[in-house]
DNA sequence: AACGCGGGGAG
DNA sequence: CTCCCAGCGTT
């Protein structure tokens, strides 16, 4: 690398880190009275749902249980209908599952090393490194999409990163971190800020941009995107997902166990259906009785 | 490396 | 309608 980029790479760390102390979002699990297993709960929830619907969840969810303790001791039923329609409820039943790894294992005390963090259940590499920044301040290498394509855009010049995570774009990552702890965290805060707030995926508001400057994207001229067409849009309508979304939100709002023939009821195709529950007992989301009858696990 | 896994809001 | 979102675990 030459002087002229790794200064100009130094500059963006900078400029961003400024931006962000003007334009973080006021967000609950960042205020000062949050705790490690809240940071956490947080970045489960946030595995592929966006902020503005984990916000109010998140309260709630802190509200009923929060310490791992609590969570850990809960009904699983009570765990699923409190997650909603947030989404991939397998996460919830991770995220159980973790609270009583973190209170075996640890006391109770959510772990701050990466290591113990990866073994927790439901926890990768990008949620053990925001814990280790956003809960303890230490540095880590923080890389979600919004950073992929923060990355991408200021520093390869590119309008979108590779469909999937490459080893390229972590050791850039690496690179990019400061050494320092706090401001490690603070890049990877303000990284993540700018991508979810300004450099968006299909409108990227360049004017409003700290980096438009120094952005190797807009000093190309802002190509397009280089894997246009290869990317697959994940199908919907039809799909196993959705019966499975069906069969869960009928469980959800149930009182009682549900009878095969109201389930019966919820999708046409019955291979489908009983597919969708089988998978779903197998992920261990729902529980059949004697009679068939379907419910959330205790 | 590729796939399955929910749901909703924005464009 | 399509696209996208603070990814993870399995194959």
């Amino acid at each position: 690398m030459t002087v002229v980029e790794a200064a100009r790479r130094s500059e963006v760390r900078s400029v961003v880190v400024d931006w962000f102390e003007g334009a973080a979002r006021d967000l609950p699990w960042r205020a000062p009275d949050r705790t490690p297993w809240g940071v956490l709960v947080s970045e489960v929830m946030l595995q592929q749902t966006p902020v503005v619907r984990v916000e109010p969840a998140w309260r709630a969810w802190q509200e009923q249980w929060p310490t791992p303790a609590d969570l850990a001791q809960a009904p699983t039923a009570d765990v699923l209908r409190a997650w909603g329609r947030l989404g991939y409820p397998r996460r919830a039943l991770r995220l159980q599952e973790c609270a009583r790894a973190v209170v075996e294992r640890h006391d109770g005390v959510v772990p701050r090393t990466e290591a113990e963090l990866r073994a927790l259940p439901g926890v990768g590499e990008y949620t053990a490194a925001a814990v280790l920044a956003f809960a303890y301040g230490r540095r880590s290498v923080v890389v979600d999409t919004n950073v992929r394509r923060v990355l991408a855009r200021a520093i390869g010049g590119v309008a979108l990163p590779a469909p999937s995570y490459t080893a390229a774009e972590r050791a850039l990552a690496t690179a990019l971190a400061p050494e320092d702890d706090a401001a490690a965290a603070r890049w990877a805060a303000a990284s993540m800020e700018l991508g979810a707030l300004v450099c968006t995926a299909k409108a990227p508001r360049c004017g409003a941009c700290p980096v438009a400057e120094l952005c190797a994207w807009r000093r190309a001229g802002s190509p397009p995107d280089a894997h246009a067409g290869k990317r697959r849009t994940q199908a919907w309508a039809g799909t196993d997902r959705q019966v499975r979304g069906r069969v869960m939100a009928q469980l959800r709002q149930a009182d009682e166990p549900t009878h095969p023939a109201v389930l019966a009821g919820l999708w046409a195709d019955r291979a489908q259906l009983d597919r969708a529950v089988a998978g779903l007992v197998e992920d261990g989301l729902a529980e059949q009785d004697d009679a068939g009858r379907l419910h959330l696990p205790r």
